[in-house]
DNA sequence: TATGAATGAGCATTCATTCAT
DNA sequence: GATGAATGAATGCTCATTCAT
């Protein structure tokens, strides 16, 4: 109530970027535990701190939260990925190329460490709703046309011809694999499935 | 249709089961075309001309009407799986290994046919909840066994070490494309990604 | 279906009267257990091995049930109450009058052990629901009357004047402790309460 | 009612208070008149004049604003037993102590006036709810305790041996009596049974 | 922007009862 | 009498969203 104090200026302007900060930190945790379907923005808004009629003044509604969080969560993942192409050299000779690929699954397994849960109910959503289905297919293509990219310039001395087509394939592959064995762990060992898929996309790519 | 039985014993079974076939005709389309989370159990009734309470005759709740239409579902689709296996010859010479693989998936693609609607709000709970999650997991597994029981005879004609690996990994590969394929069709031409997932498939499994 | 066994006798005729005898014990089961709000009609169907609409057939509605329970329940403790005052002397010497009462409270204690959970059921209903209420109130009536046709002849070695009060009041005295010590044991000994119980009655109805 | 505080907080909450109000009186007419089991969350809300949902953003279920009303009603009936007893002079002489047992059951009977119809309800599911039952219990001996502790520095002067027996038996016996004058008038005359339950009383605790 | 009570349509589910066989 | 599927109104409760302050 009293203003006179130094502190009454700064809240004034960050308070509503603290409040969003919350909304968001709660909706990550609650999607994440208790699923899309099962959390309520009242629940969100407790969770968070905040007054419920909060949660309406920075999101539309419950899906544009989760639409946020996708948002965050794959500038993230892309930024790794984007960094994680560049320096793989698929010029190498095909001794070399074997490595190449067991790394780059390397790294995707642990891409997907970021925040497996929501991931989770993110990839539920993309199979339901129209919104996240043409959401999670431009993401999908952007991680094609990341490793096309990469894969282009060595088109003579890989083995396929389609190339885009294989960049598709490769890559919806390895999610499929990488998935399986974040989300339903325990069947095959772990090291053996992510050998078999290494060995799949070395022998397709490259001449033996 | 035989009416030499007594009198008052058949039509009251059969009423029954004519109710139970309705609900779950409606439930198919309901779950197909609005989605698992949009259809409630009062609107399958009334879709399926019976009353509310009779849906619960015949079901616990909505999810044991899905878990029966997966049941169906499935059963038709193993049918035909193992029924496509048993006729691919994977102890052909390798240069006839290719149209064995382009077969299968061929084959694989006309399945998803079947109710694909269906098909990805199933997907989508096998990510949310427990009991699809366990259920998914269990026929996938069912899947690989039936390939590996294939391969396992021609184990040395083909390429592959980890050979269980192998089939699960195959198995994800060719779900993964196949999904895309149907679910978001019209970016890489179809033709050309069921190609590439054939010669990976091809090259991974059989000698060059 | 064959009516060639002498078997086929007796069941024709028994079978409606068995058939009610085991919904009358189910409901017993139910209404004890699971208290009378909770129970329904399928239920008690059901844990009686016959068809719903049997039910029906029988009772016009699960009111009716219980309603019949109480009035066995109720015909078997009124006849041993009317036994147990037969027995009781209460024109013998002052000095045996405590006797006399301590021996009426034990076994009024032992009546509540009949059926304890129903009569828990029956005592709720006897507030809500107006037939049930009126039926309590005969019930406790008939015990009045019983003690006060007991007490009437010796009516000049008591101690009280308006005898048909004292006896309800004794009656309801009585009720209320023992139902006390039935359904919420464990506060005062349950000895020492039905002493003071005893020690109340007496004195308020003998001379000292 | 002061108005001089700023705007737009005392409103808040004055709004809340008033539907919650609302919705206690609503349930209390309702629960009274109708009893608790033929009253829906639904009818109490309308009935309130409010919806359906504020219902639940103030009581978890329909049991919970019974369970207040209780406490409302309780609250009233303890401050006024308190009173009551404390006025009661239990170590005057034998010949007044007759007086003083009818003053206390002439209160006692004025107390059940508060809202009889609730009580009874209340009554009832003390038989069949678990929580109510405890309550029940509680607030019985919270009236065992008061009279105890009354009768207590007059220890000497009564008849009595096993004191805190004594007083639970007392209290038992009038709480019926005075029950059944309350919800089934009618058999004998009221001031007969009163009277009878003043000699008993009376006479089981001083000599005569 | 923040607050949080209010809203009311909607949902899953139950249940007493009926009735055709 | 017996059967058990069918009925549909009713219940307890949730939730996305609004809005007055």
């Amino acid at each position: 109530m009293a203003d006179e104090q130094p502190r009454g200026y700064l809240p004034k302007q960050r308070r509503s970027e603290r409040t969003r900060a919350r909304l968001v930190e709660a909706g990550k945790r609650l999607f994440s535990e208790e699923g899309y379907h099962r959390t309520s923005s009242k629940k969100i808004a407790r969770e968070a701190g905040v007054a419920t009629g909060s949660f309406y003044n920075h999101f539309r509604d419950k899906k544009q939260l989760l639409l946020e969080l996708n948002r965050l969560y794959m500038a993230s993942i892309h930024a790794r990925v984007a960094e994680l192409l560049a320096q793989a050299d698929f010029g190498a000779p095909a001794s070399d190329g074997r490595t190449v690929v067991r790394e780059i699954i390397r790294q995707a397994v642990a891409l997907h460490n970021l925040s497996p849960e929501l991931h989770r109910e993110i990839s539920a959503l993309t199979y339901t709703d129209e919104e996240f289905g043409e959401l999670g297919r431009q993401e999908h293509q952007r991680s094609v046309d990341l490793l096309l990219a990469r894969l282009q310039p060595h088109a003579h001395t890989l083995r396929v011809r389609d190339l885009p087509a294989a960049a598709k394939v490769v890559v919806q592959a390895m999610e499929a694999v990488i998935h399986s064995v974040r989300f339903f762990p325990g069947g095959e060992d772990e090291e053996r499935l992510l050998d078999a898929l290494g060995d799949m996309v070395f022998r397709y790519l490259y001449e033996d």
